[in-house]
DNA sequence: TTGAAAGCGCTAACAC
DNA sequence: GTGTTAGCGCTTTCAA
């Protein structure tokens, strides 16, 4: 059986088109409620949905986003950024277009023009890891970039602080006692690595620790590669060896676990570990459960698409949001071993951060 | 500036609209190579793009697919499942509207009623883990139901082949020569625990390996409940203890490596692990690797698409598509200690599986 | 080989 | 309070 029309509707009901559409839309209260009510029933009985198609060619809006991203399918991280950007879409009456390019610019082209055709009311450009991007053709001036930044400006973006977030991480050593703090970077280049380099320097300045060449090493972002990065950090001869590493991310923070596990070195009694990301799956399954630095994929999604749409208010179109990067505690950060005597056998608890 | 209408490109290349329709749609070759080209130039030059929303208007073909799914936030797994539905929608002119209603019932409602409003040409109903579920009102009768099945039929559907996926896994392992093979099971109930302990069964029984309940243990889908399984099962005395497990998911194998390290055991020498899932960042990233099962999400997602776009004949209407979980070889089989006496210490080499 | 015009289902300006 | 009608931008039938 076809679709009921809303002149559908207006036959069933005795009333005119004009009358069921300002019952639909629930416009003004001209209507008398009983003329409501019959509508109302009467578009029950025909099983009426009004038609979006029709809708937005006339009213030229059609309740859509466009969101175009990178990757969702390679990292797991995708999911908290979509679902964010997908709940404000729908407390704001929204459905999103998603697309996924794998980063294919055949794709991403035909994608804007796809969207564009489809008049969606606002677009939103995602990268699965923060990075500087050249912004594709024909995108509306409108578009908000989400965990990237267009490299020649001209968009709204937002992105994690991640200078802030290399900073809580080696605060959070520093305040349980450290002072030979290793940064165990990548080599993979994201541009995270450097911000979160600056706020690990600028937490050691702060303190009054000086740096030591020797405490920054690198590897690919794997668990593989926090391995081999660890392993030199732990030949390092004990008494200037790190007695805690923040980890780039959390896959690398795995890596370290193995590698002090392999020297019979014990978490967080021998060696505290710091990771980021808080990836699911990954960092709170680790014996001990990583303590890391939350991405706020979630909060970020619906920061997007709640500018996008335009319901929050940004004055500038043309700045870049950060958004903080929280601390989450769990077991992998203790105090430092006993200096030079036996290895201090106490070990801290910390409580997994509450919601 | 406004977007550009066919009229506009019409009235730039001289021609009338419905010249213009023909050339934009490649309608027959009715239409002189010149004009053809005079109208591609005048439809460039105004930056003419079509759209979607006036021509799903006239044709009620939208070309746009409804993708409603339970959870995209929280498994990993989604990520794989979206691609292939993707890529098929894709290639075929299609856009995919998202929705992931986090298992809620008002959403869910919602969520079909905006996307029949919208007009989808298709829809696909997809779970995150192999479900049987009750099919919520309102759903086109040609929906796809993607990773479950509908309670009462009625629908087309495509789930992995768990009760075979569960033979491969035991086979495998009756192949490196193990007898004594353990079931490290979940008791949260999803429906693939009961299919691949029949598989397992049905692979024990081929080989004349008489079942020994004791290997068969349960625990929660996670890395600690594997683990609490496991030393279950490592409790048994060596005579009768099993020299390979068979973990319900990838999780729980991680937990079952947990339980033989701290035992001594190194894997595959002193015990044979496999997994389920080949789940992105675990199977791969444990030390040894870990030999798992896959499920085919990738394969899955398209083929849902396909068969929800028409592209793929499927004859029954109301018939579940089952498909095949492919081994995925690393190192964490190998052949079980020699018996009674000194460990062996030759180690089996597996190679990753080639894509 | 091309064009005129109807109509997809809806909203909204205007008339009553 | 309610109804008539134009028109959103396109496809497609029919006529030339």
């Amino acid at each position: 059986m076809a679709r009921a029309r809303i002149s559908d509707v207006a036959a069933a009901a005795g009333v005119s088109v004009t009358t069921v559409s300002l019952v639909m839309n629930d416009v003004e209260s001209r209507i008398s409620e009983q003329t409501r009510r019959r509508v109302r029933e009467a578009a029950r009985a025909v099983g009426y949905a009004p038609s979006s198609v029709a809708r937005g060619l006339r009213t030229q809006q059609t309740r859509t986003v466009g969101l175009i991203s990178d990757q969702i399918a390679t990292t797991p991280f995708a999911g908290r950024m979509l679902a964010g950007a997908q709940d404000a879409a729908r407390e704001n009456g929204h459905l999103v277009f998603l697309v996924d390019t794998g980063g294919n610019g055949a794709i991403e082209r035909d994608a804007i023009t796809a969207l564009t055709s489809q008049q969606v009311d606002a677009m939103i450009y995602a990268c699965m890891w923060h990075r500087v991007v050249e912004a594709p053709e024909g995108l509306p001036p409108a578009t908000v970039f989400l965990d990237c930044r267009p490299a020649a400006g001209g968009f709204r973006s937002v992105v994690p602080d991640d200078r802030a977030g290399g900073y809580a991480a080696t605060r959070e050593l520093i305040r349980a006692g450290h002072r030979r703090i290793a940064y165990l970077d990548t080599d993979d280049g994201p541009i995270a690595s450097n911000l979160r380099h600056e706020g690990y320097l600028e937490a050691l300045a702060e303190a009054g620790i000086p740096v030591d060449p020797a405490l920054h090493v690198t590897g690919a972002t794997t668990a593989q590669g926090g391995r081999s990065a660890a392993e030199v950090l732990l030949d390092i001869p004990e008494s200037r060896r790190p007695t805690a590493i923040f980890c780039f991310n959390d896959r690398m923070a795995v890596g370290a676990y193995t590698a002090a596990h392999h020297r019979g070195l014990e978490i967080p009694r021998d060696l505290s570990v710091i990771g980021y990301d808080d990836q699911q799956l990954v960092a709170a399954e680790q014996d001990p459960p990583l303590t890391t630095i939350a991405l706020p994929h979630y909060e970020m999604g619906r920061w997007a698409m709640e500018v996008a749409l335009g319901v929050r208010e940004e004055g500038n179109d043309n700045a870049t949001h950060q958004m903080e990067c929280p601390v989450v505690r769990r077991d992998s950060v203790g105090p430092p071993p006993a200096q030079v005597a036996k290895p201090n056998r106490r070990r801290a608890s910390y409580t997994e951060r509450l919601p």
